[in-house]
DNA sequence: GCTGAAACGCGCGACTT
DNA sequence: AAGTCGCGCGTTTCAGC
């Protein structure tokens, strides 16, 4: 991955509907080798894959909540299926294992208050939680796909094929 | 929106690559239809982007922050500030007002413990900012961009373009 | 509002430097 | 590696039901 690479994805990070000629135009190439670059970028993984992201308003999900959970006292069974039951959730959009004093950080995206609720008693039907606590979001101020390129690890120019 | 709305939807977060023909397959629909139900969606700003998801490793930003913090004793002019600081950084990619005891909620991706140090070196060298928390990821178990599409409020049938 | 087909542009590959 | 050319597919539009 070089200078080129990195251009290309800051540009499918922001709009995947670019044409790739567009693309090429404006990181200064043709569009062949332009397309061959995304074609190795899929390969690699590098590019996971194109999504169309949707309005939380329009589709009634307007209320993020966090649940935070501490799990001290329970089994590895327990941990194990607490972890397969919470993913299942189309509700749960963000899922993290963390360190320090909350064990689990749980996203969850819900239309209102009342929906959280029934949100809560189906996941809590479905695995006993002992310290569990939620925090609501009253305001969205940032949400990106786009990771930031500034950490990237370029290859140095003349030699740009080597295996991973 | 009906239930074919709802379907392509569903079809278009996951893989945004789709051909329309292909989506008109799997909804029933010929492809112009289909087509026409997708530019509706798109200027109703239901479906708000298409953009390329990249693999967090293969950029260099494996770790998760979440930063914590209470602003209990900061003026409003303190508060605006704040919020534009914040969301400029592109290492920032959520960035929520909660309610409760934390105020606000800050989702950071970096490559290491390291680089997140210079990045709150860079964010409190912008701002002060007095009661800070943060919680590292150990694991991203789940990260998806699909909401869940179950709340969707549906129009009956044979009422198809109210308008919004 | 649907189907079918035509027109156009773009993705993708073969070949060249 | 990158560029030019061209075929075929997919998107988009249009005529008719």
């Amino acid at each position: 991955m070089d200078r080129l690479d990195k251009k290309i994805l800051r540009l499918m990070q922001e709009d995947a509907t670019l044409a790739v000629a567009d693309i090429a135009k404006k990181v200064g190439l043709s569009t062949t080798p332009c397309w061959r670059r995304i074609q190795k970028l899929e390969e690699e993984g590098v590019i996971q894959r194109r999504v169309a992201v949707l309005n939380p308003e329009k589709v009634n999900t307007r209320v993020n909540v966090f649940i935070s959970i501490r799990t001290s006292a329970h089994s590895l069974e327990w941990l194990k299926r607490f972890s397969e039951v919470v993913q299942e959730f189309p509700e749960v959009v963000e899922f993290y294992r963390m360190s320090g004093d909350v064990d689990y950080l749980i996203r969850v995206v819900v239309p209102d208050i009342a929906a959280y609720d029934a949100f809560y008693k189906k996941l809590i039907a479905k695995i006993e939680i002992r310290d569990v606590s939620s925090a609501f979001a009253m305001e969205q101020i940032k949400y990106t796909t786009q990771l930031p390129l500034d950490y990237m690890v370029l290859e140095k120019d003349g030699n740009a094929s080597a295996a991973g």
